[in-house]
DNA sequence: TATTGTTATACTCTATAACTATA
DNA sequence: TATAGTTATAGAGTATAACAATA
């Protein structure tokens, strides 16, 4: 059972780094840098590609929200010009959302910030910061 | 300047893993568990420690966040007999936040909750977790 | 009639301001 | 008068319920 100890000693490891607010308190700064009033709004604009426009109902989904909420963060964006929605041509009850130029640049200057390393990791020496980022891509990736 | 590429690489995947929401629902869980109504108030037991009280004020920095609401997140934990207040015997303004025996035991209870890991550990063999918890490790301390 | 999204409304979490007790 | 904590109140963020449009 090494394994399943491992496994939870590293994943207690992961909740205290949650807990520690690091990370929830660059979200709140990287929603103001980008004038975002939700942190659900940046939650939303980081899941949305171009080329892949989920519908409004998708999106709710997605973010495991009311379609109500997913109303107001659309608005949001819409009105910094961030994402647009778009009536299916086919069913003109559905609507998708599609990320704009600038959501896309806005996307991306949230991934800069949001990647920007913590101190701690100065405790790491070279070797065990590539590793460690080696097996958190593992992890992060799907 | 590799070091800081893969530091930030490894940032931005543990970014990842927290915006999945995963962890954030795992919270959620675990405060209805132990049928806390904050959030704030789970995290405020998590931070107590037996023979280490905190003074209100004490807690209100640690946890960053206003005293009148450390006021409703203390009187949650009173509530359940998870911690007491005591007054100081030589300044009577102030009171000390103890963690009682079934506050120990809530909180055993939370962090077993909390560090049951992710389907997501499965991607690793057995060596990968053991260095991802020893790398960990090193982050979370402190 | 059932479904998608919106609007109106209410509830939860947290902060600010006014207050009480002690120093 | 200043400080620790509390109470009353207001503000964000999110959900629930009623609604409109389309199917």
């Amino acid at each position: 059972m090494a394994v399943a100890d491992d496994a939870r000693r590293a994943w207690a490891a992961l909740a205290t780094i949650l807990l520690s607010d690091e990370q929830h308190d660059r979200f709140i700064e990287t929603c103001r840098a980008l004038s975002l009033p939700h942190p659900g709004a940046l939650k939303l604009l980081l899941q949305l590609d171009v080329g892949e426009s989920p519908t409004m109902g998708d999106a709710a989904r997605q973010m495991n929200c009311d379609a109500s909420y997913i109303t107001a963060l659309v608005d949001a964006l819409e009105d910094r010009g961030l994402a647009v929605r778009r009536v299916d041509a086919t069913d003109r009850r559905v609507k998708m959302v599609d990320l704009t130029e600038s959501g896309r640049d806005a996307q991306a200057q949230a991934l800069e910030l949001l990647s920007e390393p913590s101190p701690r990791m100065n405790r790491l020496s070279a070797a065990e910061t590539r590793t460690l980022a080696r097996l958190l891509d593992k992890l992060a990736d799907g």
